[in-house]
DNA sequence: ATGCAGAATACTGTATGCAATCATCCTCGC
DNA sequence: GCGAGGATGATTGCATACAGTATTCTGCAT
């Protein structure tokens, strides 16, 4: 459009950079905030008109989501946010455990002191998420903490499949961060030991334990309030 | 990639015109069989005059071979066939071994007899193939089998997962097939036996060690040639 | 009143056109 | 001779336009 991209106040994208990558986080950011209902009918020209864009960049972003497991690409029929189920959300963490464990092994076989140091800066921040009660910082500082032990692993692969699955966990991850926080920081503490000292067994253990811990922490929630599975 | 086998029951396959399904594929077979080489720039109106179709559902495709790494897409420059190192395969298959590890256990846990039965079928095919010394169907005999065991694993997540690495494996695992498939579907064998057996353990033992053999034969595979390994 | 058939509507899929950007190469100055 | 700057060609990114198809509403017959 000949407007000057100047006056972007709220929602319209500002960014002269890619646009595609503008919409891609601004539609998960929506739909992670509830702005966009799981089931919801996504309809391309609304989207467009609503960020200010052509249908073209939403498309290509819809792709993306849809790739990332975000949306249910349907032929002919457009785009729907998608709907997860409580066997979904237990496959989902089954999976992480597995990758994340992986990871833990490789980063306890890499890390570097300067890398340990880091790790404790992530865990300090954690913890004064969880003082404050902060949901949503907790998981946040969560993320944070495991990518970054992703990185350590210095595996490529695994650090390009893990957000993949990681994102979505943590959107389902974000109602039980609160009570599962404390016990999950302080295990959080004993794996970035076992990665300091460089024993790939035991940070994977370790690392197993957790987010089994995590896994059955979910299931039990789940269980406990029922029927919240669409 | 295997569609929804709950409703894929009768009634002739009717595609409307999926085009950028099309085209993905036809740029992935380019890809796998050397007609694109890694590195080369894939230029879009090019691709679209080769396919005889227009420049949107090639970028579409594009977006979905990015994600899915074939290519590497450099803003404002356009699509690059992804090269792949040495220690990226590495990387891949040691992913691939953890997520298989957990499929075979998925498998064992969920697997009915007539499934077991479709393992069988796929073991003679394999059988057949290496017989026939045909690497390509070899390949394509193993990729089989174990999207099988990913299906019978019953995880969603791990079924969507999986493939996106599996494809890339087959492609490097081309060369490597045939020294290889002798021991490699014996292996398979005693692992469809666990599975029908129903022991969870078993089954990701032998997997694991499968994995690991394969893994490793790559290994000491490449530093025969290149002279430098992992 | 209910079920079905037909048309209208809305949306997606595809094609084409235009502007911005990047790479390359030639020319000019030192 | 060598490096810097600008011009030119090519290619991507975005927008718009058109065609095909699924959905929905309406009207009619049962």
């Amino acid at each position: 459009m000949p407007e000057t991209p100047t006056v972007a106040a709220r929602g319209p994208i500002i960014r002269p950079a890619p646009l595609r990558q503008a919409v891609y986080d601004a539609l998960t950011e929506l739909i992670i905030n509830g702005s966009l209902t799981p089931g919801q009918h996504l309809v391309e020209a609304e989207l467009a008109a609503r960020l200010g864009v052509s249908r073209q960049p939403i498309r290509e972003a819809l792709q993306r989501l849809h790739t990332a497991g975000w949306v249910d690409l349907r032929p002919a029929q457009g785009a729907f946010v998608h709907s997860p189920t409580t066997e979904e959300c237990a496959q989902l963490l089954s999976v992480r455990a597995v990758l994340e464990t992986h990871s833990a092994r490789g980063a306890a076989q890499h890390a570097t002191p300067p890398d340990v140091a880091r790790l404790w800066e992530l865990q300090e921040t954690g913890l004064t998420a969880l003082a404050a009660g902060d949901a949503r910082a907790i998981v946040e500082a969560n993320a944070a903490l495991h990518a970054h032990i992703t990185h350590l692993s210095r595996n490529a692969v695994l650090a390009e499949l893990i957000p993949q699955v990681d994102r979505r966990v943590r959107w389902y991850y974000m109602p039980i961060a609160k009570p599962r926080g404390k016990d999950a920081w302080s295990e959080h503490a004993r794996i970035i030991e076992a990665i300091a000292e460089g024993d790939p067994d035991h940070a994977e253990e370790l690392m197993r334990r957790h987010t089994s811990n995590t896994t059955d922490f979910y299931c039990r929630q789940i269980a406990s309030v029922a029927g919240r599975g669409v």
